[in-house]
RNA sequence: GGGCCCGUAGCUCAGUGGUUAGAGCUGGCCGCUCAUAACGGCUAGGUCGCGGGUUCAAAUCCUGCCGGGCCUACCA
């Protein structure tokens, strides 16, 4: 039976539509998912949105429409985005679903039986218009000695009711879990939370009264429950929680909880502490990945850079900014796009190095050999050599993206698309055909086997593409995952079939720079 | 202010003490013509942010500074 294999993305908050990191998120996690269903795991991948809050009461109140329409209505273009992207997710989860306010109230009775919540006063300096608490110390005083908050708004004195979890407790087996795993990744991140632990936890306010658009705590029904609590419990509704048979007994502990780098601490703080208190099971790992910066700067409202994922999809194909993203950026880190970059990265490697590569072997194979493939005969070393230079090549992408690393993992596909390329030329096929035409057939049938197995290899980066390859290659749908490229009688039993190939259409085409899109550097 | 990071060729990045600092892209030259004006070969290009220090030896360790990012208790 295969191994059980669970990564979800962060749930976003749908109080704008997607913008370009919701986008990279989603990308890398169904390249993630993507990946492991190659390698042979049973894979669950989750996703979806978190809509209560006071923002999406307040922002449905401005509209004059219901916060549960406004969630609706917000959640479709999530929904939407992840349909131009091409994300497989198994599972969009919406936390204003009833199986979501089950759960999560469940896991409140259980940090609540083990004597981790308890009613008392939140109190501070609020600031109506930031909504939220200040620090005595954080405060600047305005005019005639006014308090006022870091952003320079009014705050007054606040007293509200609060149930708080005990945070406090949790700081040894906290800190004990960061440094006998890597539950936190990559090390920087690690760092940071570390230092952060290491300087004390306070207790966590887990309730408000101030506004009721949340789930309710269970007993307090003037209280909602802090939206961190609810948000991160999404990852338990989606397996079935409470019922811990089927899919939770399966699939929880998650693999991997990949999310942006800066919710890592409540990924890395609270939620371990939460489930500790509730006696269940803590994730693996969670990767905080970094930013995507547009030409080098942070996308936002007021600079009016915000970039629409859906149409750069449209614009560039979901597969170049599917490789871009993943090429491009060193996972992890912070990265920069720009449409020049996109287009210059999926010309030169997909449409240039491999996408030709693939069209003239089979355009080669289609005039010369009537499309026919040939078996039995022998490989010359040359051959050999290319389809070592592919394995290791292959062998170098799986490894990586095992370890989250893929810009490494296709890189090292690259250079063995290069040491193709690098065949063609020496074997000149072209010249073959007048000369040794027995030759030119062992060289192309190699070229054919060695694009097949480099397209398996990439084929969770850029699946469209590679299935529309793989359609004109004759391989079979269920034959495209990793576990096929170890079967030695694949290329015996497609000729067997009489398998021809047609005149070949590209899958990787050139892309050009829209019109307008400025130049400057 | 405090914490965690980043700064290496025009661009994206490798490189954490030891020969003349590497790769790809871009640029230049040559070759090829099967192919998506694609491919292959050669080549150019760097005071490793700046200043000190430790060491026989520093991109790498320490320190100060400059520039950038995230977090600082509800934004991917």
């Amino acid at each position: 039976m295969a191994e059980p294999y669970y990564v979800t993305t962060a749930i976003s908050y749908p109080n704008g539509k997607p913008h370009i990191g919701h986008a990279y998120e989603a990308i890398a996690a169904d390249v993630i998912a993507r990946h492991r269903k190659a390698e042979g795991f049973d894979v669950r991948f989750q996703t979806g949105t978190d809509e209560h809050g006071l923002k999406m009461a307040q922002k449905a109140r401005d509209l004059g429409i219901t916060p549960a329409q406004l969630a609706t209505e917000m959640s479709q273009h999530f929904i939407d985005m992840c349909a131009a992207l091409n994300i497989e997710y198994d599972v969009f989860i919406r936390t204003t679903e009833a199986r979501h306010h089950e759960a999560t109230q469940e896991l409140w009775r259980r940090m609540e039986a083990n004597g981790d919540l308890y009613l008392d006063r939140y109190e501070g300096w609020y600031s109506v218009r930031d909504e939220a608490y200040y620090d005595e110390s954080e405060l600047v005083a305005g005019e005639g000695g006014a308090k006022l908050s870091p952003q320079g708004t009014p705050v007054e004195w606040t007293v509200e009711e609060s149930w708080f979890f005990r945070l406090s407790k949790y700081q040894d087996k906290l800190l004990e879990l960061y440094n006998s795993s890597d539950f936190i990744r990559p090390d920087t991140r690690r760092n940071e939370i570390q230092r952060f632990v290491e300087g004390g936890l306070r207790d966590l306010s887990v309730s408000r009264t101030s506004f009721d658009w949340g789930i309710k705590v269970p007993g307090s029904d003037n209280h909602v429950m802090y939206v961190w609590v609810d948000a991160l419990t999404n990852y338990l509704t989606g397996l079935g929680f409470p019922d811990e048979s089927g899919d939770y007994a399966k699939f929880w502990p998650a693999d991997l909880h990949l999310i942006g780098k800066d919710i890592v601490r409540f990924h890395t703080v609270y939620w371990p502490a939460f489930l500790m208190s509730a006696g269940l099971p803590l994730p693996k790992q969670v990767y905080g990945h970094g930013f995507l910066l547009n030409r080098g700067q942070k996308e936002s409202k007021s600079l009016g850079n915000v970039t629409d994922p859906i149409g750069l999809a449209e614009t560039f194909g979901v597969d170049a900014v599917r490789y871009f993203l993943l090429r491009e950026v060193a996972f992890g880190q912070d990265g920069s796009w720009s449409p020049e970059a996109i287009v210059t990265r999926a010309n030169a490697e997909l449409a240039n190095s491999f996408g030709n590569l693939a069209q003239r072997s089979l355009s080669m194979i289609f005039k010369n050999l009537d499309g026919e493939i040939k078996v039995g005969f022998e490989e010359s070393e040359a051959d050999k050599a290319l389809f070592a230079a592919v394995a290791e090549g292959i062998a170098g992408l799986r490894k990586s993206f095992t370890d989250l690393a893929f810009s490494d993992g296709l890189e090292a596909w690259m250079r063995a698309v290069f040491a193709c390329n690098q065949y063609v030329d020496e074997q000149a096929p072209w010249t073959l055909r007048k000369t040794d035409p027995a030759r030119m057939e062992v060289v192309l049938m190699t070229l054919f086997r060695v694009v097949r197995d480099l397209a398996i290899a990439v084929r969770p980066v850029v699946p469209n593409s590679i299935d529309k390859l793989l359609d004109q290659m004759g391989i079979a749908t269920e034959a495209r995952g990793y576990a096929s490229l170890a079967d030695a009688d694949w290329f015996t039993a497609l000729a067997a079939r009489g398998f021809k190939v047609e005149k070949p259409e590209g899958v990787f085409p050139r892309l050009e720079l829209p019109e307008g899109t400025e130049a400057t550097a």
